[in-house]
DNA sequence: CGAGTCGTTGAACGGAATCAATCGTCGTGG
DNA sequence: CCACGACGATTGATTCCGTTCAACGACTCG
């Protein structure tokens, strides 16, 4: 039970709807009625500042809950577009609060999976702290290996892994390629396994 | 009431101590009891992996709380230590999750401040995919001005924010300092203001 | 069998980190 | 009360390494 939509499925009726690229989801100063959580697809949380510019808040991907904060405001504060054609979820948000008043093991899950959110979050921001991308990239396998065998198993394609971790994709698999080459790792399709920590 | 502190101390009694840098508050392994709350200093929070090297989680500074994750956990996942000598504030779990199933209202300004924070935190992730200093310092300002004055008020000294922001403070000034030579923004000791945008 | 995407490697450029030095301010203690 | 240290703010010069552009092979899917 790591996402809302797994924990809310089992308390609250949802709906979907399938989205175009470039349909808005919502806009700011809407009000704020549902949480969202993206099925398929790929959804751009912009707001509007000063001389009508747009700034990106955050892309929320496939298996994302996005506008969780609408709960507890009465209008939305930023746009949300679909940037690739998009299937979402629809979560009223009455009703969720609804259901955590009456049911407070629901309203601690929803806790635990915003904690659980939290932290996964601050830690890819720290990674980020770290410059070289050599260095970025094995912290990120510690972070992630299985503690007694060392291995890591990416469920995503490495490209995309190198999004996340804030690197250009050539970058990623030239380090990859670097640290198999020098015994740190060793590589089988999507696994990796940790061999030594050459750097200290 | 924006941090987790706020909502607690109205309902769960606490306790403060004081460590010295190098002091541990917890260890990975030790079973999990309490919430903590940086009141002054700086906490390391790390975990242990192969090899017994560790690897950064986290940085908690004054104000922040950590270890949220511990009321739904049996025992620590990592280490937090103090980076320097630091005032912690501890708030015992079990306390926070009988007030929580007792007190709905307050389950809910829980879950509030989480999405409050979930919010931040990608704003800032989605910041730092951005590669030029200077787009990154100028859409930070336009994320956090006023939107009608735009008018910033920092409330930390530049060096500060120029780690938030993931840069070297040199870079920044130097950015800041340019941005104002082309009339981009005026700076008036703390507080900065947006007179066209320069960048499209 | 093409279109699209992932994975991979090479070469060149640019910009941010880094090292270094200076100034101003604030607090502190002798 | 002044000397000193600590730290924020600032600017200059240099280095380095990650991005970018480019090109190619492998594989999947319609």
């Amino acid at each position: 039970m790591n996402t809302l939509d797994d924990l809310l499925k089992n308390y609250v009726q949802s709906d979907k709807k399938h989205f175009q690229a470039g349909d808005y989801i919502f806009m700011q100063g809407d009000s704020a009625r549902y949480i969202y959580i993206v099925v398929e697809g790929q959804v751009r949380l912009e707001r509007f500042t000063i001389e009508g510019r747009s700034v990106i808040m955050h892309m929320a991907d496939s298996g994302e809950s996005f506008a969780e904060a609408s709960l507890f405001s009465d209008i939305y504060h930023c746009n949300a577009v679909a940037a690739v054609p998009s299937e979402i979820i629809f979560y009223p948000g009455d009703s969720v609060l609804d259901a955590m008043s009456k049911n407070s093991f629901m309203a601690t899950q929803f806790i635990a999976v915003f904690a659980h959110q939290v932290r996964s979050l601050r830690t890819r921001l720290e990674l980020r702290n770290i410059l070289s991308a050599r260095e970025r990239i094995f912290r990120y396998l510690l972070l992630n290996a299985s503690p007694d065998s060392g291995v890591i198993v990416v469920p995503v394609p490495f490209k995309q892994l190198a999004v996340e971790l804030g690197l250009a994709h050539e970058t990623f698999y030239r380090e990859l390629a670097a640290m198999e080459k020098d015994g740190t790792i060793r590589r089988s399709d999507r696994s990796i396994t940790i061999l030594r920590s050459s750097l200290i």
